[in-house]
DNA sequence: GTATACTCGACGAAAACAGTCGGGAAAGCC
DNA sequence: GGCTTTCCCGACTGTTTTCGTCGAGTATAC
């Protein structure tokens, strides 16, 4: 288990994601605006989190990500092992004479138990309780009018693909 | 509150170091020798935990590390953070009004309560309640004699001199 | 005095991170 | 069909962090 702030975006985006999906799919232009993560290394980061199946993409205008399971089935362990790939933390592989000697690697003994510790914990909080904490905050979620048929309006607001530096 | 491989040696480490302190100083090139990890490195990350006052040195033969408190007084939280420089993982710095816009940084709130229940957990794990786990899986803290002494020797133990030039 | 062991700073290769770019492919709308 | 939107994918680049080395220095014990 590994905690960069590549986790980091990956739990934030799906945060926000699960915020607004009940208008329709969320496109990663307006994760990618909200919560300044450039939007190609969105892509890069949902496209872990969709062949994890925590996330469906629905192609074309109108389009996007919502959620591939109810909010409350999805778990911060889920989505920062989708991301950080798993590259076992072991230098010796789960081999257990690591060294040649009968004394068998302890580093992977010592660090198996605060692991699984950190495992379980990040598998005890869902999707739906971060979630849950920001609405208990008072956090209003503002519904962008997100009309699929809108009169063609003057105002558009296109996304550009370069963020800005 | 960030999670990688170095904050896994230091949490090793000082397990290692827990386990073995009862005879006195352990120095750094006998856990170099039983975790694997660079002696110099090892420097590098017990200068940091020194100075956060996780260890205390002694100098000299016979001299080595020991634990700067109980093991039962001294959390994963702390053993992390003493290597992993702060860096506060909020781009905005901590400020309110990280977009120009009414909107605050609203990445910074999504963060914080997952990050928030992650430094609560490590806090509450004890280095002792690793080391108890430890002892409970039947490991054995053999006093693998490094070298062979005469009966009558002092209390401490003289490692040998690992990496010789 | 000498061996032990910590202390400190500078340096460097390799990996991971964060972001960029360019092109595709599916879907909806005119 | 053409157009736009949006996801999809691989390759590329620059920066930071890891991990480790080296060399010199200081305190302590014998």
């Amino acid at each position: 288990m590994r905690l960069t702030t590549k986790g980091r975006f990956a739990v934030t985006a799906m945060i926000d994601l699960a915020l607004r999906q009940n208008n329709g799919p969320v496109t990663l232009a307006a994760i990618s605006q909200r919560q300044q993560i450039s939007l190609s290394y969105l892509e890069q980061l949902f496209g872990k989190l969709r062949r994890h199946e925590l996330v469906e993409s629905t192609r074309g205008p109108g389009g996007g990500y919502t959620l591939g399971r109810k909010a409350a089935e999805i778990t911060v362990a889920d989505i920062i092992v989708s991301v950080d790939e798993p590259i076992d933390a072991t230098q010796c592989g789960g081999k257990e004479n690591c060294l040649g000697e009968g004394n068998r690697c302890m580093t992977h003994e010592l660090w198996a138990a605060l692991n699984a510790k950190m495992v379980d914990f990040l598998d005890s909080v869902s999707l739906q309780s971060l979630v849950d904490d920001q609405l208990a905050k008072g956090l209003v979620v503002e519904n962008v009018p997100l009309i699929k048929r809108a009169i063609s309006s003057p105002s558009v607001v296109k996304p550009i693909r370069v963020n800005a530096p």
